[in-house]
DNA sequence: TTGCTATTGACAACTCATTTCCATTACCTG
DNA sequence: CAGGTAATGGAAATGAGTTGTCAATAGCAA
């Protein structure tokens, strides 16, 4: 059985404290500077658990390591700052996309990834 | 100076006969289909070449090994098919994506990558 | 054709994110 | 509080993509 521990509370409050998608290292970095104590295994063994467990959903952009967040949030997308790396929420979604699918192509789903300068670069 | 070799007639043949984006390694094994003597070694060098001298752009997917295309397209996105994993050009973009960012952010360019089924695997 | 040198190919090596190992630690139930 | 065992941490291993090495090959200018 699953056992609630120091660390795990910690990364969980890491991301719930955020408000944005985060990688494995941010989550360790972020935690430590809060006086946590938490390696990085210990991060991925409990995302992949949360994960597992529809707690987290895992955010992927190109080239890049994995971001998670809180599941179960509203259809959204996310903002990727180029200069300080790191990812954000966008509330919303242009209306016709799938319509832009070409003839014989049947899109279910899809991902929109803004990029720029997040408020504290610009 | 640079060569014109063997080598790299096939990868731009490759890529300009296939009308998609291509990872090295479906660039290697088109061309080998073809007749093609060449190495995943040779394809990656001359990638890097090709698109530091602007002939080809990099497309990114999410997980997914970077993909190849000829620059200087109009401005389109991308569907992935899930089934067989390909990647093809979407044109056309959704007229108010820039609009989505939330106050603060600025977003000077974005990504959107459809995801379904390909007309051969629907 | 010859000679110079860019290019190739096979394989080793690297990078970086992620996973595994295993001895130690610390939840938690009784 | 004590015992059983899930969880942790640090190092080592993994795996996939990509890059470096170097001897052999092949464009290309003379």
């Amino acid at each position: 059985m699953q056992r609630s521990t120091k660390q795990r509370r910690a990364i969980q409050e890491t991301l719930r404290a955020s408000g944005r998608p985060l990688s494995p290292k941010e989550i360790e970095e972020l935690a430590q500077e809060n006086g946590e104590v938490l390696s990085l295994t210990t991060v991925y063994r409990s995302l992949k658990i949360l994960v597992e467990s529809g707690d987290l959903a895992t955010v992927e952009l190109p080239g890049q390591p994995a971001r998670y967040e809180a599941s179960g949030l509203d259809h959204h997308h996310h903002f990727h700052c180029d200069d300080c790396d790191r990812m954000f929420d966008v509330p919303g979604c242009p209306s016709d996309v799938h319509s832009l699918a070409p003839k014989g192509f049947v899109a279910t789903h899809h991902e929109l990834i803004l990029k720029g300068q997040c408020p504290a670069c610009a």
